[in-house]
RNA sequence: GGAUGGUUAGCUCAGUUGGUAGAGCAUCGGUUUUACACACCGAGGGUCGGGAGUUCGAGCCUCUCACCAUCCACCA
């Protein structure tokens, strides 16, 4: 590879373009596997496979490789494992829509060829997602790209399930489940989203069987009442306590139903007297059970009345809703209807009315798998931010078990057979071809397949080879964090830390970061819907890969939810842009010799220490930040250093360097070739492409990787803290200069004399050193630095640490102006002074506070006095010019 | 109903054992100072949601109220 050249305007996308070619063709980030090195290892959370990127993965995505970057820049064996998950209802859809467009439905296909169908489409566009992260950088291993169906995987389902069946802890049953009528399939309790709807309560009249009286019901779910089979009281209900055990009347069906009674009925609700329709509410199902209730279903797996509902057979449960209410209405037994704001289950794919349905399914016992997952936080893996931990032992305690099988044919078909003959259940991790029991060749399948979270589960270990005993799971496993957003908790992330216990004996991830929600300006959570998504790739094209990820690093608070708008990524562009003038300033400068190389402590120009001494600062803040998961410090701090004090300051102060002697030039190559290597080397993990781009466009770079470098080591012997406060004076004695001019609107073209009076010797040593770049960068004409010298009263003064400084005006412009901006500056002492002098006059103050506090109070007290002395002095020789 | 988070400059947000309120963007004024107008120099702007308490001292701790989010549970 040749020296590639900088051109003028920073151009991300050819430059993203060769340096992910590269990475990829040379496997950049495949770990040595022959390597001793401390291993870190990350499981990307796998994005579904029917996917399209959105912004909260392009956060997730960017977090992650942020920390894999900075760990193999220590030095670490990183492996990061990329992969899709099948996602089975979603995928599912995805693809019956599509055929749907065609006139067919999978029915008309069959299972294997809808099946084939699914594979096609996957293998056609289910690499889109992937290949959207590969935009956003991401230094995932390649070569270790996983699917949730891949064979080995499936492999590691099949084990697992027979495992968790003969340990008692999947089993098989007939219950109430959450029922989507149209993906027509059951689905986990964490799968329903509850929405806030009006809705209406219907009370209706029941007449006793004896005619002895009635009891007024109320529901929400008239079209359920064909499916009654008792009315439910609370025991010692004085209303309903006689009617307990006698038998009332079903209206439209005509049918007699016991009146029971049960604590669970909530006497303050509607009249205090429920309904029983065992088959279509959970509670229901319960009392049903307990007090031996028939159990009639008169609403089928599409939605539809059943048979079971006589003459409203076939109607749809909205249709019967209304023609039911009308009916009841007809016969006078529908008394009142009152509105009400319930909320109710929809399907989390399609957003359906989720229906109660009872059917046969299987489950996986994880309320006996929970206790021993609770227990492993926070001992065992750590939760960031800590305040989900919470949240996560709230799941935990209240935990039921977990329904696994659904009824579609895209996933991991389970593997239980049930023969024809002797009805005997086969749970077997190879396909079997007869029936142990009797012999029987006739042998079903079960018809269902897993939960997409059950494959999910294993990802820590099943991408890494489980069952076998591979080299990786190893070296890896457990992985060091698992990085993802907090709405997946529950589904995913608990259940992975049960199964890497269970199976592994051993937790999947030490730490557990969850980072923010990415919402819009107004706080709302971005989505395709509502129309207010930020498309990352659509940003990456328009500003940039790494502008989109030092956005994203800078917001990435811990425990707050992201609000983002383009103008912000705009911004960041700005700062990308920044750090490309600034190394084609460098390389301007620079040559093309890579700088001879000097000892650190032979650095003797002040404004060299300055910026060694903070980079020395600069790369521990950062470290340090990063280290806690605070992203958004570590953006912030490398940010600062590199605009406010690299720019703004070094390197003007080095311009005059590159015009002096040998020695001057030698020394700025030097520490200017250092400062901006290292910093590059800190931006890297935010900003990888720019950082790559300049790196090897450094003399001495050509055909290097900063990918492959590691992170720049402490140097002690570059930290001066009195050099750099001797600098930030000198930074504020320009400032002040500055300050001047600007408010008394002096053109800047216009050189000006100044006379210094420094405080102390000190202060004037650094000074007279510090000449040329006050000249400079204050654009003066003439200094005098002498602490006797006496400014003429046509001049404009200012205190610095002590020092004055004096901006000579001799008729330059309206000293009105000047003693304005003089007696603003002390009211401004004059506050202060006024709020110290009141806490040191406060006795309780002096006897209480540490004394370090009151001693510090007491010298600024006597700063503010000698700045006020001096400049009231300013003022009475101002006033003197004036008259 | 239970829980959590938030309320700080016009906007988006930092603020680490309580000790001088910060940044970016936006605004305003000025500038062809040879890396960068995606820039430079400077300025203005906050009774830290309301109230009470603890303390010498509260953006920070306690209580309370209000509003905005979110999660969990759910009543027929």
């Amino acid at each position: 590879m040749s020296v590639r050249e900088l051109p003028k305007a920073y151009e991300s996308k050819d430059v993203e373009t060769y340096w992910r070619k590269l990475w990829e063709e040379n496997n950049t980030f495949t770990p040595d596997m022959d390597s001793d090195a401390e291993p870190y290892s990350i499981v990307i959370p796998p994005p579904n496979v029917t996917g399209v990127l959105h912004i909260g993965h392009a956060l997730n995505q960017t977090l992650q490789d942020v920390l894999a970057r900075h760990a193999r820049q220590k030095g670490k064996k990183v492996l990061w494992v990329p992969g899709t998950d099948h996602a089975g209802i979603s995928t599912q859809n995805v693809v019956e829509r599509a055929l749907l467009k065609e006139g067919i439905s999978r029915h008309d296909l069959g299972r294997e060829k809808f099946l084939e169908k699914v594979w096609a489409w996957k293998e056609e566009y289910g690499g889109r997602i992937l290949e959207q992260i590969r935009y956003l950088g991401s230094s995932v291993d390649w070569t270790r790209e996983r699917f949730t169906m891949d064979e080995n995987l499936a492999k590691a389902v099949r084990k697992v399930f027979v495992k968790l069946y003969q340990d008692d802890l999947i089993y098989k049953g007939k219950y109430i489940v959450n029922w989507c009528p149209r993906c027509h399939t059951a689905l986990a309790d964490d799968e329903v989203e509850h929405s806030p709807q009006k809705g209406a309560l219907w009370h209706v009249k029941y007449e006793l069987e004896d005619g002895s009286g009635h009891i007024i019901i109320a529901t929400s779910r008239p079209e359920t009442i064909l499916g009654d089979s008792a009315v439910c009281v609370y025991p010692d209900d004085e209303r309903y306590k006689d009617f307990v055990g006698k038998r009332i009347i079903v209206p439209i069906v005509n049918r007699p139903v016991p009146i029971i009674a049960d604590r669970y009925v909530d006497k303050e609700f509607g009249t205090g007297a429920l309904k029983v329709t065992p088959c279509h509410d959970p509670n229901d199902w319960n009392l049903g059970n307990n007090h031996s209730l028939e159990f009639i279903q008169v609403i089928d797996d599409k939605g539809n009345m059943s048979e079971e509902a006589g003459s409203y057979a076939g109607l749809t449960r909205e249709a019967c809703r209304e023609q039911i209410v009308k009916d009841l209405d007809a016969m006078g037994v529908l008394l009142q209807v009152e509105e009400i704001d319930h909320s109710v289950g929809t399907c989390y794919r399609c957003q359906t009315v989720i229906e109660p349905y009872p059917s046969i399914q299987w489950f996986v016992a994880t309320t006996k798998l929970a206790p021993k997952a609770r227990a492993a936080v926070p001992s065992q893996i750590e939760i960031l931010p800590e305040t989900w931990t919470k949240t996560y032992y709230n799941w935990l305690d209240n935990i039921r078990d977990w329904c696994i099988s659904r009824q579609l044919w895209w996933g991991h078909r389970i593997p239980a057979w049930t023969c024809a003959d002797c009805e005997e259940l086969i749970v077997s991790e190879t396909d079997p071809t007869k029936c142990p029991k009797c012999g029987s060749s006739h042998i079903e399948q079960d018809p269902d397949v897993l939960d997409t979270w059950f494959s999910s589960a294993l990802w820590p270990f099943s991408t890494m080879g489980w069952p076998e005993n591979t080299e990786d799971l190893k070296t890896f496993y457990p992985t060091s964090v698992l990085v993802t957003a907090f709405d997946i908790l529950f589904f995913w992330v608990a259940r992975m830390i049960m199964m890497g216990q269970h199976f592994m004996d051993e937790i999947p991830f030490k730490q557990v970061y969850i980072h923010a929600l990415v919402r819009d300006q107004h706080g709302k959570k971005m989505s395709k819907s509502a129309g207010n998504g930020i498309d990352p790739i659509d940003m990456i094209d328009k500003f940039g890969a790494d502008a989109l990820r030092f956005t994203l690093t800078a917001f990435a608070a811990m425990g707050r939810d992201i609000r983002l708008s383009e103008e912000r990524i705009e911004g960041y562009r700005h700062f990308v842009n920044k750090l490309w003038n600034a190394a084609r300033f460098a390389l301007m400068n620079l040559g093309t010799e890579k700088p001879k190389s000097m000892p650190f402590s032979e650095v003797k120009s002040l404004h060299h220490q300055w910026i060694l001494h903070r980079l020395e600062e600069v790369k521990t803040d950062s470290e340090n930040a990063l280290n806690a998961y605070k992203f958004n410090d570590m953006a912030q701090i490398l940010y600062k250093f590199l605009w406010n004090e690299f720019c703004d300051w070094y390197l003007e102060l080095i311009k005059g360097d590159f015009k002096g002697s040998d020695e001057q030039k030698a020394e700025a190559s030097f520490v200017l070739y250092t400062v901006l290597s290292e910093t590059l080397a800190l931006l890297h993990p935010i900003i990888p492409f720019v950082t790559c781009e300049i790196w090897q466009a450094l003399p001495g770079n050509e055909g290097t990787d900063l990918a492959l470098e590691l992170r720049p080591a402490n140097r002690p012997e570059c930290l001066r803290p009195k050099e750099s406060e001797q600098m930030i004076y000198i930074q504020d004695c320009i400032g002040t200069i500055r300050t001047i001019r600007s408010e008394l609107n002096i053109a800047p073209a216009l050189k000006l004399s100044a006379i210094f009076r420094p405080d102390s010797e000190e202060q004037k040593n650094i000074l007279e050193a510090s000449r040329p770049w006050i000249m400079f960068l204050a654009r003066l004409e003439n200094l005098v630095i002498d602490a006797d010298a006496v400014p003429p009263k046509a001049s404009a003064s200012h205190v610095v640490q002590g020092s004055e400084i004096a901006v000579i005006l001799e008729g330059v412009l309206d000293f009105n102006t000047e003693l304005a901006r003089l007696e603003k500056e002390l009211g401004k002492i004059e506050k202060e002074l006024n709020g110290i002098s009141a806490k040191l006059s406060n006795e309780n103050f002096v006897a209480r506070a540490p004394e370090a506090v009151v001693t510090q109070e007491k010298e600024r007290a006597l700063d503010f006095q000698d700045k006020q002395t001096k400049m009231l002095a300013l003022q009475k020789r101002f006033r003197e010019v004036l008259e």
